[in-house]
Order: structure tokens, then sequence, then C-alpha cells
DNA sequence: AGCACAAACTTGACGCCGTCAAGTTGGCGG
DNA sequence: CCGCCAACTTGACGGCGTCAAGTTTGTGCT
């Protein structure tokens, strides 16, 4: 996706560039003061250069989801490929603790991911609606799995489960990266709880 | 909140005029294109008269929220009293139902209730902590009520279920408002999925 | 009644923002 | 070696939030 292709002609890749500042920005002040003004100053190039690398902001912005959405994916295929593929509950867990800490260490960029920014303001790109789509698809699978092993209710399809389900783990996120009542050291335990709520009980019951 | 205590000099309630439009200019353009000096405008007064009323924009869009809340609560409360204090599942689904009707009616002063502009980027004033607060605890003792019904699981204490009941909840209702994955149709059967699995099978369960 | 005071409101300005239009530079294929 | 075209620059426009300084006008005190 950031192969240099086309070599550069005057900068020297000024896309690679342009995305590596952008992600700087956004982690060490946050989306709302990544301008395209700012942007290309930081990499020394005229404000307007940008534009003939993005279309506009919007383009820049789905690039850099796009991105988030490839580290997210490899960071839970990581997970998946050190607990193996029948670990149940503790699969769901684990999961969910990976999903918070993504979001926990890379806020802007999971705010760029799921929020109103692109998706209801702008207008995704084809790339990232595939991406994101696919990234789903990921979720459906293991829920899919959860399911036939007694983790999560087969009462209604994988589908609406896995819709459900990320739903409310997407919930618990947002309160957090949007600094809505949770506080951080709350979290845990809230997840735990909603893990807990959303799964099926096998045998156990802790007296409270 | 809104009451025309110190009359007005030279406009005839400036405050409310603000807020009504305001209101308006959200509801049929959204919050991004609400900006002081079109507000300023549309009433017609100079560019930075509404600072005699709000200290700044994050306070106007806290004035905005707070009314917000006002309204979901009263939305609720009525609920409860249609339905009574003793109704159950039923209660559950009624409310998760209503919630989610006021997001869908009122997206723009959802987002602003319960999103990072004011919660993140800007500061609640303490009039909205608190109205957001009291309202939460609105939640906190109906989660309990349920949870004596044997609705929801007693297994965690009222306030981490009521958490984690609400965040997930929070989170299908972004995901509408945000534009994110999820159709609109397939809404209502999604949120029905969540309380399924959030709540215990009726057989099953009795007040222990 | 007259007047000082303060609240409500206006105009001007500053420094940001996204982005369009028109110009300039410079590497590469012919 | 030259023309083309992509990469890049400068200038401009209309928008934003908000500060500073000035003007209008209702109110309370004497």
């Amino acid at each position: 996706m950031t192969e240099p292709k086309t070599k550069p002609y005057h900068h020297g890749d000024l896309r690679s560039a342009l995305l590596a500042a952008a992600s700087t920005i956004i982690r060490e002040d946050g989306i709302s003061k990544l301008s395209m003004r700012r942007l290309a100053d930081q990499v020394g190039v005229s404000r307007t250069a940008p534009y003939h690398h993005f279309k506009d902001k919007n383009a820049l912005l789905c690039a850099i989801a796009e991105m988030g959405f490839a580290n997210q994916d490899a960071m839970i295929k990581a997970i998946l490929e050190r607990l193996g593929p029948n670990e149940g509950k503790n699969l769901f867990e684990q999961w969910v603790q990976a999903y918070i800490r993504f979001a926990h260490d890379n806020p802007e960029t999971y705010d760029l991911m799921y929020g109103k920014e692109i998706w209801k303001l702008g207008e995704p790109t084809p790339a990232l609606r595939l991406i994101s789509k696919n990234s789903f698809h990921l979720w459906v699978d293991l829920v899919e799995q959860m399911q036939r092993q007694g983790v999560l209710s087969g009462n209604h399809s994988a589908l609406k489960t896995a819709q459900a389900s990320w739903a409310s783990l997407h919930g618990l996120t947002r309160l957090l990266i949007d600094g809505v009542y949770v506080e951080r050291e709350d979290l845990e335990e809230i997840a735990a709880t909603l893990v807990d709520m959303l799964t099926l009980d096998t045998e156990r019951s802790t007296p409270a």
C-alpha cells in the first residue's frame, strides 16, 4: 500500500513521508490537531503539495485508517497463532483484552477507523471499505468458532451474534477513548463483566 | 435552565434564542456545521454577541448537551411510568428500544452528549457533569431492579453490570449514528440479539 | 430627574483552516 | 536536446474561534 512504486521526482516519496508524519502528529497531539498545512510544514513542503498524493484531507485520513486496520489485524492474528484455534472462552478474553489494548495504545487511530469523521462526515475510500469489511469478517469467523465451542450462544446467527458482541466491545472501547465516564483502571473490570455477561455460563458461578 | 431570569436588554433573551437556533442547525445540518458565526448570523446579531452568554463554543455545546440529557431522562421516565416498576425483561427491551430511538431521532445531540467533542477535546461544565451522572444513576437503579428480578445476572455489582450493559448499548448506538457498518434496518434485530445475550434465560432464573 | 455604571452588543483584527487556480521546476522518453 | 508532464510553489478566497476595544442602552442610586 505504501510501496514507492513510482519513484519520486522532487522530494523522495512524499506520500510515505506524509503518512509517517501524520501518524506522529496523530499520536502526539490527536486528530484534531492534524491539518494539511501543518502536515506539509512538518515534512518541509508547501501547503498544497500533499494534494498531489491525496485528493483531499478525507483521502489522507482514509489511508491512515487503512494502516490502522492492517496493524490491528496483524495484532489479532498474532494472538490467534499464539493461542491456537481451540482455546474457547480464554480466546474470547484474550481477544477482548488485546482489542482494548490496541484502542488504548492507538486511540486516535481507532477513532479514525471507526468514527464518524470518515464514515459519516467523510466518504470512506473503496480500499478502506474493503479492509474494514475483511477485518470484521475475521471477527465473524471467530464468533462462529466460539459458538461451535459453546462459549457463545447459538441462538442467533453468527453474523448477528458477531455484530452484537462486537458492538458491545466497541461501546466499551469508545467510552475509553472518548473520555466518557469510565476510568482507565475500572475498564478491565468492566470488560471482564461484559465478557461474563455475553458468554454462556458453563459450570462456573462466583458467589457475590 | 433557560428561564429568562435577567430580562434582556437589547435583543430579547438572546441566550434562549441561541440555544433554539443551535438546536435547529444541529438537527438540520449536524454539529459539524454549527459555528459561532453562523449561529450569530442566524439569530441576527454580530458574530461575537454569543460570547456574552457562553464563555466559548464549548460552553454552548455543553448547554445543548444538558438539554439533551433532560429530554432523554424525561423520555425514559415516561416509559417507566407507562410500564410500572415490575415488568422484568419487557422493561429492558422497552428501554433499549427507546434509547435507540432517541439516538436515532437526535443523532447529533446524542453525539454531543456522549462524544469526545465535549468529554475529551473540550471540558464538560459542572452542570453537564452533574446531569449526566444523574442520568447514568437512573440506569444503575434500573439495572439493580432487573438484577433483583433475575433479568440480569447478579454475579457482578449493580454498578459494574450497569456500566457493562450500558456500554454495550452505547456501542450499538454509536455504530448507528457514526454510520459504521450497521444498516438501519438491521439495527433492531441486532439490538434484540444483544438483549438476548445480556439477559439471563428466563426459565433458569429466579431471584437468588 | 440626572447620572454613573454595567451589561449587551458591534467592529476590527489575528492566526488558523481546506482547497482551488495559476504559475514554476526538473527528470525522463523521444 | 527538447518538449511533456508530474511534482511542487505562491496567491487567493471564504470560513473558523475568539480577543481587544469601542458603542449603545437599560437600571439603580442620589
